[in-house]
DNA sequence: CTATATTAAGATAAAATACTCTTTAATATT
DNA sequence: AATATTAAAGAGTATTTTATCTTAATATAG
């Protein structure tokens, strides 16, 4: 699998952030209920991109977390680095460490141009597009199909 | 990572059985020298592989291992599926189960099109082709890059 | 100042993945 | 029949990922 579990909890949890209202902080434990993700799971998620400041907490009463950023200036990329980091990819799809440029596996085209497809999509789509769609509101869905599956 | 360590090794065992001549059977220990992975976990990966029928074993002397159909005949994807199971690449990238036709997540287009692109590749390449550029001959290189970085 | 709300941090546990070691079974050679 | 060679099977260990629980730190409200 592409990316991993918690990486996928962070940009749900990111979208959903981004999918709110103005500038007022939300609780995780209001992610965490809406998303369906265990709230002290959700909360080392959430720590991380905190560091990597994508977004900004505040502690106490009406504390919780927030994009430091516009929705539009923080990327799928920015979440899945700070989450898995950057190698999410291998060069070749053999893990050959000698597959390059130079002595390309037969693999080398195709699978460099497939990852550079991946790799700009997640550069190109902000948090401001993912959170868009508010009619097909796959997140919502999401809690009823998650709710059933349990 | 999109596929297993485990997938990896199965693949280059699969890849350079295949560059091998002949039909005769290849011990494991062969196969793990050169391509230093530990012969008893290689073992396991290449049992899962003749599990799969996609390698037949023989055992005691001259025994060893060799693809069970010609090499134009096995894929990538068959060696994928027998190691790291059907679902490599989740549905939606963002891991909503409500994502689909219907109700699509912005993503939708892009990543099932990237999707089809890495799956079809995987199908389409067969062992042959992917053992036949003895020019570049990544597994030689594999050695010596491989040996320095421990 | 105290009680409460909230994130941060740390310790632990469970599960999955990666890897190792030992024993057993099959086959061939002598 | 004895011995050597080889894969299969099973048990065990280590590491990483995923998840939970507890305590601490910080902020607010009264």
């Amino acid at each position: 699998m592409l990316l991993s579990n918690t990486c996928i909890y962070g940009l749900r949890a990111s979208v959903l952030l981004a999918s709110k209202e103005g500038d007022k902080f939300v609780t995780i434990r209001e992610l965490s209920d809406e998303l369906h993700i265990s709230f002290h799971f959700l909360t080392k998620v959430l720590q991380q991109l905190t560091k990597s400041e994508l977004l900004q907490s505040y502690k106490g009463p009406n504390g919780g977390v927030k994009l430091a950023r516009p929705a539009s200036q923080i990327t799928f990329m920015d979440v899945v680095i700070s989450i898995d980091g950057e190698n999410i990819i291998k060069e070749c799809a053999l893990g050959l460490p000698g597959c390059g440029e130079l002595k390309p596996c037969p693999l080398h085209d195709q699978w460099s141009a497939m990852k550079e497809n991946i790799l700009r999509m997640m550069r190109d789509v902000s948090l401001k597009q993912l959170a868009a769609n508010k009619n097909s509101d796959p997140l919502k869905q999401l809690a009823s199909v998650h709710a059933l599956k349990k």
